[in-house]
DNA sequence: TGTATTTTGGAACAATCATTCTAATTAAGG
DNA sequence: CCTTAATTAGAATGATTGTTCCAAAATACA
């Protein structure tokens, strides 16, 4: 999973696999198949542990809009880290794939619908609570969230400043405070 | 420049660059160098054509907001053009290769700060003129409209529906709009 | 303990990769 | 027209790609 994360899918060979995991290149055939079939594993994996666990951010109990951006921040922080320029693994992977690769085109389309539909719900608890803008839909809010957080991941992988990526968070952010209407 | 926008850098091969450009695999090498000085090379092409024509909108005389919001526009609608979901070239090439391509690494970040001073500019002038909103400074909306049109290049990549794409591009300069500061 | 099943090391595979070379052909310049 | 330079076709290079195979070792299970 690291290695597809810092290389890519192209960029990473049966080889390099077999040196970092020390596991036998035919157990990993047995086990996944083909090299693909080992990538959709490790995005899967992704997923379920790095992804699952900031969406959870979003099922918090108390202020919509607190939930919103403790998950935001969580991304800024985890974006930050040295040595963690990554990006996103599934978004990288749709970048470099996405059109070739119907897995993982389903897999990004799916996890940013199920991402969306939370965003939604929290903005409407929050809209009705009046700590979120009514200006405009959750739907349109939701959309501007995912579009901002996928800019966020994508210019913390090209490297961007700090000051970038807070910026960003911040004037998103910004978008759900609720003013004159 | 085609080829590699639409199939990364790694995918495609000197191969497939022989046959659909019709030109020899030798004056190819003696033009070039290697392949990934003919990458480079369309990499540039692609700056120097496809998106310098879209920054040119940015230099229009009149309104600054004016300016930005057809900037955004015309970047939407090439995003949803068919057959043209295929992102940016440079923005793809520093997901797939950023990492391990400081040539690469260089044009993105230069890019995205030269835009990004454009945006600065027509901020401030618009913030003058009371089209654009004060309550934050132009340089955090300038980075929040970075990030903002590369979430839009990758979602468009991505596939994401019509109707995301234009929400988050209506959001986005709904933050530019004056309120009550 | 004895049998069945996995795992291992490592060779072998054909295909493809980027790159270089040679020799023939075309184009350019005066 | 003649010479020099550039372009071509295509073979050849050695390295690397993903994948398979085989016999030996290790493990699991009864």
């Amino acid at each position: 999973m690291s290695l597809f994360w810092r290389k890519g899918y192209e960029s990473t060979s049966v080889q390099d696999l077999v040196n970092i995991t020390g596991i036998n290149r035919a157990s990993m055939y047995n086990a996944f198949g083909d090299k693909h079939g080992l990538f959709v594993a490790a995005v899967d994996r992704y997923l379920e542990t790095v992804t699952s666990k900031r969406a959870a951010l979003l099922e918090a109990k108390g202020s919509p809009r607190a939930a919103i951006e403790a998950y935001f921040y969580d991304l800024l922080d985890f974006s930050l880290g040295p040595g963690r320029r990554l990006g996103c693994l599934l978004t990288n992977s749709v970048v470099e794939r996405g059109p070739r690769d119907a897995e993982v085109d389903h897999k990004f389309a799916s996890n940013l619908q199920g991402l969306e539909q939370r965003f939604i719900d929290k903005l409407r608890e929050g809209q009705s609570l009046g700590e979120i803008s009514s200006r405009q839909d959750a739907e349109a809010l939701a959309h501007f969230l995912v579009g901002s957080m996928t800019g966020l991941r994508v210019l913390a992988r090209g490297g961007a400043d700090e000051g970038v990526l807070r910026d960003l968070v911040e004037t998103s952010l910004l978008v759900l405070q609720p003013g004159v209407n």
